[in-house]
RNA sequence: GCCGGUGUAGCUCAGUUGGCCAGAGCAGCUGAUUUGUAAUCAGCUGGUCGGGGGUUCGAAUCCCUCCACCGGCUCCA
C-alpha cells in the first residue's frame, strides 16, 4: 500500500500502481469524470498514469491552469491525428498548448492550407475525439525513437530527438497518431466536446527565421460546446475595442498611403488627448525635478556611430540624408539619448549638479519591418515621453525608485491595474549580443532587481529581453484581445556615458563617469494611446477625454439657451460643444453615446424655464436636472478627484 | 522581411459559372420637419472595383506583378 497526501494535508492509502483517476474516483464519480490531469508530488502527469510510491497528489480539472493545459495539448495532439489523416505524409513540428488554446507547426510540404480545410479537419477531430481514443504513454529508448521517425521520415521530431540529452523519451499514441511528447494528457479524448481552429500563419521551425518555415494551426478546444460560443462572443467584443476600430470611428487618428504605412496622423480628437497625457505628464515630472529640453529630429551620423546606435542598426534604418554640398550624413533620430548627452556636455559638472534630469517629448524614427507595422501599437514614427537622468553611482537605486513610482502613479491614474512588471537581462548564452563589460552589466542588473524588491514589486525575469546595451525593467500591458505590448520602460545603462566620455567632477575633485537612466513611462505616445483606448473601450476618463460634454437643444428654439450653458460651462474649465443638426433628439442622444461623450446635456422648453439642464451619463442614462453651476461643480470634482497625487 | 488571407463610395457590406450604364444602408449635400432621452422623411452627390500589366469580342470577376491592410513568425535601440 502506499500513502496519497492531498492538498489538505489528509492522507489515503491505495494500492500500488493506482492512478489519479482512480483515487478520483474513489472520492466521487464526479470528479473522476472530470479529471484532466494530476500533479504527483512536483510534476504534472497523466491521469491515467501508475503511481508506486508515496506521494502528494492533487487533481486538476478544466477549472485549473494545469488542467486547461492537459487538455490543449492533447487537443494539439488529436489536431494532428486528425490531419495525419487527412493529409498523409505531412511532418510534424512542436505543437504546444498555449495561454488560449493550442498551435502546431506543421510541414504540408508546399500545399497551402485554405480557410475550408480547417472545417474539414475540425469536423475530424470531433469524429476521432467521440471515439474516446486513450493517450497511451510509452518510454522508449533514443534509438527505438529515431528508428520509428526515420520510419516516419519526420526530420523535424528527429532533430528534437537528437537534441534530448535527460534520456528518458516517452511516446504518446492516441488512435493512429503518435508523437514524440513529454505528456501530460487527458485521459481520453472524448472530453474534447468543442472544437475552433482559428487561424492559419507561417512559422519558423524552431523560431529561426533562417530555417524553414512551417505552417501553425492555431485552435482552441472547450469541454463544452457552450464554453466555445461564450468564447467566441468574447473574441467579438474585444474587436471591438480594437484601437484601429475605435481610432476611426472616434476621429483620432489616421493614416494614409500617401504619407506611407506606419506614419500616422493625430486628427485633432486624438491630438487633444495626447496634449493632456503630455501636460499631465510634464507636471508630474516637474515635481519629481525633470528639466524639459527639445533636440532635432536629425543628428549627424557621427553622432550614432558614437552612441553605437550606427553599427547596430545602422543597416536597417531609414537611410542617411546628404546634404548637397558639404557631403554630411544625417539620420533620422531613432534614439533622444545621443542628443541629450550632448546637452549633458554643454558644460563641465560637477556632482552637486547630479542628479540632471532632461525630459523630452522627443519623436523618432524607425525602420520598422513591413510586416511589423501595426495600428499605432507598432510605427515608424513615434513620440517617446522620454527622459535620461544622469546621476552618481550612488544614486541609482534611488532615482531607479523614484521613475517606478512615476510609472505607479500614472498608471494608477489611468486604472491600469492589468499590467505586469519584467525584468528584462540579458541572454546567458550570447554575450556577444550585447556591449559594455561584464561588470558594468551585472552591476546595472543588481541596481534593477534590488529597486523592484525595495518596492515590493512582483515581476518576472526575461533573459535575452534586455537592450544591448543595458537590461530594463519593462511594464507589459496586454491590448483587447491579449497580445503583449511594452509601455513603460526603465533602463539602466553605463554604456553610453562612456561612449560619450560623460564626467562630473566629484567632491574629491577628481572626474567620475556618470550612469544614465532611460526612461520613459509611457513608452510611446503612439502605444500608450493605442493601449489606452483598448483598455477604455474610447470610453476615456472625464479630465483626459477630448469633449466632456455636448449640449443636445430639443429644437432651434433653444439653440441661444445652449449657447449661454456653454459659456457658463467653458469658463469653468469644461469643454464641449453644441449638436445644432435639426435631429430629433433621440438621434443626438445616440450620436453622442457612440461618440463616447460623458455627459450629455439635454435643454429644453422646461430647462429654459426652470434655468437649469437636464443630464444624462453616457452609458448609464438620465441623471435628471442640475443647475448649471452645480453641474459644472460636479465634473470639475470628478476630474480633480481622479487626477490627486 | 517571411507564411497565409483580404482589398468594391468617407464607413459597413451586396455583386450568380467573365456579359446590359457597378448596387444598398449609413455618412455628406439640399429641402421639408422644430422634435423630450439610442436612428424623422424626401431628393441629390459620391466609385479608374488598391495600382500597373496581361488573357478575352468583353474583366470587379481569370493570370502575373507591385502596394496597403488583417492574422501569425522573425525583429523591436
Amino acid at each position: 500500500m502506499i500513502n496519497i497526501t492531498f492538498p489538505d494535508n489528509s492522507v489515503r492509502q491505495y494500492s500500488e500502481g493506482v492512478t489519479a483517476l482512480e483515487v478520483a474516483r474513489s472520492i466521487s464519480e464526479g470528479l473522476a469524470r472530470n479529471v484532466l490531469a494530476a500533479k504527483v508530488n512536483d510534476q504534472v502527469w497523466d491521469a491515467t498514469r501508475p503511481i508506486n510510491n508515496d506521494v502528494n497528489l492533487r487533481l486538476f480539472t478544466w477549472d485549473n491552469t494545469e488542467g486547461k493545459a492537459a487538455m490543449w495539448h492533447s487537443s494539439a495532439h488529436l489536431m494532428a491525428e486528425a490531419i495525419e489523416i487527412l493529409f498523409p505524409g505531412v511532418k510534424f513540428g512542436i505543437g504546444p498548448d498555449i495561454e488560449n488554446g493550442f498551435y502546431y507547426d506543421m510541414d504540408f510540404g508546399g500545399y497551402a492550407l485554405v480557410p475550408e480545410d480547417l472545417v474539414k479537419i475540425e469536423n475530424k477531430m470531433l469524429e476521432l475525439a467521440r471515439q474516446k481514443q486513450q493517450f497511451i504513454r510509452k518510454d522508449v529508448t533514443k534509438a527505438d525513437a529515431t528508428a520509428f521517425f526515420t520510419e516516419k521520415k519526420d526530420e523535424y521530431k528527429l532533430e528534437l530527438i537528437n537534441d534530448l540529452t535527460d534520456g528518458t523519451i516517452t511516446l504518446y499514441e492516441s488512435g493512429v497518431f503518435v508523437d514524440l511528447c513529454r505528456g501530460p494528457h487527458i485521459p481520453d479524448t472524448s472530453f474534447i466536446k468543442a472544437v475552433k481552429l482559428l487561424n492559419i500563419a507561417g512559422a519558423y521551425w524552431r523560431g529561426d527565421e533562417k530555417r524553414k518555415q512551417l505552417t501553425r494551426i492555431y485552435g482552441i478546444t472547450f469541454p463544452k460546446q457552450k464554453d466555445l460560443a461564450d468564447y467566441l462572443v468574447l473574441l467579438e467584443e474585444a474587436k471591438k475595442r480594437d484601437h484601429r476600430k475605435l481610432g476611426k470611428e472616434l476621429e483620432l487618428f489616421a493614416f494614409s498611403q500617401n504619407v506611407g504605412s506606419g506614419l500616422p496622423l493625430w486628427l485633432p480628437k486624438g491630438t487633444d488627448l495626447r496634449g493632456r497625457l503630455e501636460t499631465f505628464l510634464r507636471e508630474v515630472q516637474k515635481k519629481a525635478g525633470y528639466l524639459q529640453v527639445i533636440t532635432p529630429h536629425i543628428g549627424n551620423v557621427e553622432l550614432y556611430k558614437t552612441s553605437g546606435h550606427f553599427q547596430k542598426y545602422g543597416k536597417d534604418s531609414f537611410q542617411p540624408i546628404d546634404t548637397p554640398v558639404e557631403g554630411e550624413q544625417f539620420m533620422l533620430k531613432p534614439m533622444n539619448c545621443p542628443h541629450h548627452c550632448e546637452i549633458y556636455k554643454v558644460k563641465p559638472r560637477s556632482y552637486k549638479d547630479l542628479p540632471l534630469r532632461l525630459a523630452e517629448f522627443g519623436t523618432v524614427y524607425r525602420y520598422e519591418q513591413s510586416g511589423e507595422l501595426h495600428g499605432l501599437t507598432r510605427v515608424r514614427c513615434f513620440t517617446q515621453d522620454d527622459a535620461h537622468i544622469f546621476c552618481r553611482p550612488d544614486q541609482i537605486k534611488q532615482e531607479f525608485i523614484a521613475v517606478i513610482d512615476i510609472v505607479l502613479h500614472i498608471f494608477k491614474t489611468l486604472n491600469f491595474t492589468d499590467f505586469t512588471a519584467q525584468i528584462s537581462l540579458r541572454d546567458q548564452n550570447n554575450r556577444e549580443k550585447y556591449i559594455g563589460s561584464d561588470e558594468n552589466w551585472e552591476k546595472a542588473e543588481n541596481a534593477i532587481i534590488e529597486a523592484t524588491k525595495e518596492k515590493g514589486m512582483n515581476t518576472t525575469i526575461e533573459y535575452g529581453e534586455a537592450a544591448f546595451y543595458g537590461p530594463k525593467l519593462d511594464f507589459m500591458v496586454r491590448d483587447a484581445i491579449g497580445r503583449k505590448w511594452q509601455l513603460g520602460t526603465i533602463q539602466v545603462d553605463y554604456n553610453l556615458p562612456e561612449r560619450f566620455e560623460l564626467e562630473y567632477v566629484g567632491s574629491d575633485n577628481q572626474r567620475h563617469r556618470p550612469v544614465m537612466i532611460h526612461r520613459a513611462p509611457f513608452g510611446s505616445m503612439e502605444r500608450f494611446v493605442a493601449v489606452l483606448i483598448e483598455h477604455t473601450g474610447g470610453k476615456f476618463p472625464l479630465w483626459l477625454t477630448p469633449e466632456q460634454v455636448i449640449i443636445l437643444p430639443i429644437s432651434e428654439k433653444f439653440h441661444d439657451y445652449a449657447k449661454n450653458v456653454l459659456n457658463l460651462l467653458n469658463n469653468s474649465d469644461i469643454r464641449g460643444s453644441i449638436d445644432e443638426r435639426s435631429e430629433k433628439i433621440g438621434k443626438k442622444i445616440r450620436d453622442a453615446e457612440l461618440q463616447r461623450i460623458p455627459y450629455l446635456l439635454i435643454v429644453g422648453e422646461k430647462e429654459v424655464t426652470e434655468g437649469n439642464i437636464s443630464v444624462r451619463k453616457q452609458g448609464s442614462g438620465d441623471m435628471g436636472s442640475f443647475e448649471v453651476e452645480a453641474f459644472a461643480n460636479l465634473i470639475n470634482d470628478e476630474v480633480k478627484k481622479s487626477l490627486e497625487y
